[in-house]
DNA sequence: TCATCTATGTGCACGCTGCATATAGATGGT
DNA sequence: ACCATCTATATGCAGCGTGCACATAGATGA
């Protein structure tokens, strides 16, 4: 469920019903606060966020990183490569720290409602069947 | 934090990037598996779902319930109104249920990631300052 | 030479959603 | 009678996020 067409408004398919609005960002975040990357190994990283499911696609990263960098919550450096073609790699700054730290703050909002709404689900349905 | 100007990619302003995308839909259905309702009390009721502080547009929520009636998700009919104007009256279907139901389970699959996510952020952030 | 893998990037199209606006019946004040 | 206001539903438009197709290009191996 749901069981077959693609239809709009609740169905797997366009963009996944699932998925936070702009959740690749905190996730690529958090990856660089671990340790400066570039953008390829990125995409392995985001697995474990449940992009393995749903995979995520390079370009939005590549994209979302740019974007990132453009405000300074990231900078690159060009890392000419030994083996395969040059690649930007990617650190983290202090204000990206910050916003880091905002967007935290803002999934834990977003837990918060959920948790009330799985609470409020679980309650009422041990009642009505 | 975000400090000052909108910039695209992580600031409130436009979209809310706290929101779980088309959460509304799910809100809509639990609230009218408490009881038939319609639109325009329905806006009260989501309130309790965060969307105090972000408000919804209720035209976003009357597209969705006519969105949520065309897949069969819920019926309304017309009821004339001795205070005011007419209103839909909306009542969730069978199928509903379980669209419902899945939306659910989605959900869940949201919190782990979710739980994921903070716990690996809490972890890191214990020990690197 | 050519397919393939690594690595990054652009163009386009579609869905979700907020804002402005339209419509219209009912209510109450001047 | 007129007009503002509240209730209630709905449409048009525009912007953002994002997936898909495709482009580019160096390196590797058959």
């Amino acid at each position: 469920m749901p069981s077959g067409g693609r239809h709009r408004y609740g169905a797997p398919g366009g963009a996944c019903p699932r998925r936070i609005s702009r959740f690749l960002e905190p996730c690529l975040l958090l990856l660089l606060h671990f340790e400066e990357a570039h953008g390829y190994d990125l995409l392995e990283g985001l697995k474990q966020f449940g992009f393995d499911r749903n995979p995520v696609d390079s370009s939005t990263v590549y994209r979302i990183l740019r974007a990132l960098e453009k405000q300074g919550f990231v900078t690159s450096r060009w890392e000419a490569g030994d083996a395969g073609p040059a690649r930007r790699l990617y650190q983290i700054t202090e204000e990206g720290d910050r916003y880091l730290s905002w967007w935290t703050d803002d999934l834990r909002e977003t837990d918060r409602v959920l948790h009330h709404f799985l609470r409020l689900y679980g309650e009422h349905m041990e009642v009505h069947r």
